[in-house]
DNA sequence: TATACCGTAA
DNA sequence: TTCCTTACGGTATA
């Protein structure tokens, strides 16, 4: 037994010791199967669960790679009844095996006869299956195939769905790398391959990573008529005009299925809104999935994916269905109906790899920690419950720190991002700097843009319009004021604003400027959660540290 | 027929 | 838990 960085526990949770000198290596050999629950400084705390465990088994790991990496880092023997009961957790996932049959159509089958039995007992399992053909095959009702998934992982024995899809409509798509003169990355192509072999799941790759690419080799291989679903239509009109530039696919082929227009051809980009409409309570969008015989369904952003999309998904499994995200985590928790209806993790790159192949810049994530005033502590302390957050997250303490931190990177693009306008507008007066938010009328939002890719304009004060507008410049440092809440997937995007490589091949900044012993550094410390399970070291850091020695003035 | 504006839901 | 943004679809306007 060395002494290595991991300290695991009998109640499933890993201690990781961060200034080991394993630590990175321990970190990126745990992340595919447990997450991380907390992190500060010294010793983070991972749990694996056992969906984790189904979603590192679906994407090739299985038990014995688990348990060699637990082993190998760990500083104490590593309690046995834990590594049963992880080697037991995984085999649970592919004890039941959706399939057809030739006689009695879809039907389960269980390499355990007392598995059979126990799920055949569960009330809400019951209905959804016929007649038992012999000791281990029973037969499901064609409809329930999603939502038997759903249940059988709620229970503990999700299925392996091997029962196939439909061709639907062929279409010729092709990837065109001849003209314009690129390559699918290798992780897009091992992606798409991992996708179209597991059948259907959801593949992860960072902000940046193009994932639309990813999308594109996935039609390439399906060449059938395809149903894209994204979450704005900005997006939409981006995946269009990669589809038109890197595949055979001409402009007429593609329908954008919006408010606005209501185009269905062989590829068509439907946002989630259009489709979850309701008239007096019924779909109002639901020819859109009958009118074509899609082959393939891609799901982006799949961490943002609406309930009545699920539901509807429950009805299209015999389809192919690709999601793409950064983060398989979900603020509601529902990750177990995406690993149910779309399907289990087939891919994923943490973002640490792809950055050390070039493709994202590196990144200095600092938190830095300011000291409210006497006078807002005060008012801090005794404001209402609901307006706590705001009152600390928008303290005017930061304002002089935002100042110096712009400063002390001086010419380079920079953004400064909140989620109060009150805020963000009186950073931008004082720091005489341009505030770009919901209101700012598209044609402004343009020429500020302009500006800044120009370089006339250094930096930018935005809103949340940063979660929503693809078409924000990259910056190269960013400073963060304030969040919604403790978002960890709002990070993630924050930061994802800097990391396309730069020419020089420097390195990205991201700032995030929190009240001291307050509910700020409290979401602080939940939102930074993800990333840094991704490899990423927030580096903590004192205002004074950055304001500098001040001079004593007179009558403070 | 096209565009602007507004209220609502998420 | 709030605040903020967006898309949708109806109505008004030319």
């Amino acid at each position: 037994m060395s002494g290595g960085p991991l300290i695991v526990q009998s109640d499933k949770t890993v201690l990781l010791e961060i200034d080991h000198p394993q630590s990175a290596e321990a970190r990126g050999a745990l992340a595919p199967f447990a997450e991380l629950e907390r992190a500060p400084e010294h010793v983070h705390t991972y749990r694996i669960t056992p969906l984790a465990l189904w979603n590192a088994r679906a994407a090739g790991h299985d038990a014995e790679q688990v348990v060699d990496v637990l082993v190998q880092y760990a500083r104490f023997p590593v309690p046995q009844p834990l590594l049963v009961d992880v080697a037991e957790t995984m085999a649970r996932y592919g004890r039941l095996q959706l399939v057809k049959n030739p006689a009695h159509g879809l039907v389960l089958v269980s390499f355990d006869k007392a598995v059979l039995a126990e799920i055949k007992r569960h009330k809400k399992i019951a209905p959804m299956l016929g007649e038992q053909i012999d000791d281990d095959t029973v037969i499901v009702h064609g409809s329930e195939r999603g939502h038997l998934k759903q249940e059988l992982l709620k229970v503990g024995w999700p299925a392996e769905d091997l029962a196939g899809y439909v061709d639907g409509e062929a279409h010729p798509i092709d990837l065109s790398t001849e003209e314009e003169k690129w390559a699918l990355r290798d992780y897009q192509e091992m992606a798409a391959e991992s996708f179209w072999s597991g059948g259907s799941g959801v593949v992860v790759l960072p902000c940046g990573a193009g994932k639309t690419m990813v999308g594109a080799a996935a039609m390439a291989k399906a060449k059938a008529t395809t149903l894209i679903l994204v979450t704005n239509t900005v997006s939409g009109r981006q995946w269009k005009r990669e589809l038109v530039r890197r595949t055979s696919l001409t402009e007429d082929e593609i329908g954008e299925y919006s408010g606005e227009k209501k185009e269905i051809r062989p590829v068509t980009i439907a946002t989630y809104q259009v489709i979850t409409r309701k008239t007096k309570g019924v779909y109002r969008a639901l020819d859109l999935f009958d009118s074509r015989d899609w082959g393939l369904v891609i799901y982006d952003e799949v961490h943002l994916l609406p309930a009545p999309v699920f539901r509807m998904t429950a009805d299209l499994q015999s389809r192919r269905r690709l999601g793409l995200t950064a983060t398989l985590v979900r603020e509601d928790g529902r990750e177990g109906d995406v690993f149910s209806l779309i399907g289990p993790k087939r891919y994923d790159a943490p973002w640490k790899d792809i950055e050390a192949q070039g493709w994202i810049a590196p990144a200095d994530c600092v938190e830095v920690r300011v000291t409210l005033t006497e006078n807002e502590r005060m008012i801090y302390a005794t404001a209402e419950p609901d307006e706590r957050y705001k009152i600390c997250a928008t303290a005017k303490t930061k304002i002089p720190v935002v100042r110096k931190l712009i400063e002390q990177h001086a010419g380079a693009p920079t953004l400064v991002i909140g989620a109060y306008l009150d805020q963000l507008d009186e950073l931008g007066e004082t720091l005489d700097v341009p505030v770009i938010q919901g209101s700012t009328p598209n044609k402004e939002r343009e020429k500020l843009f302009e500006q800044f890719r120009e370089g006339e304009i250094s930096c930018l004060v935005v809103s949340k319009v940063a979660n929503f507008s693809i078409d924000l410049p990259e910056a190269s440092v960013a400073i963060q004021v304030s969040g919604t809440f403790g978002s960890r997937q709002e990070e993630a995007q924050r930061l994802g604003r800097l990391l396309r490589p730069k020419h020089d091949g420097g390195q990205a900044h991201f700032y995030s400027v929190v009240s001291r012993d307050t509910l700020d550094a409290d979401y602080a410390q939940h939102r930074q959660r993800f990333l840094t399970e991704q490899g990423y070291a927030y580096r903590i850091i004192d205002a004074d540290d950055v304001l500098g020695p001040e001079l004593p003035q007179i009558g403070e």
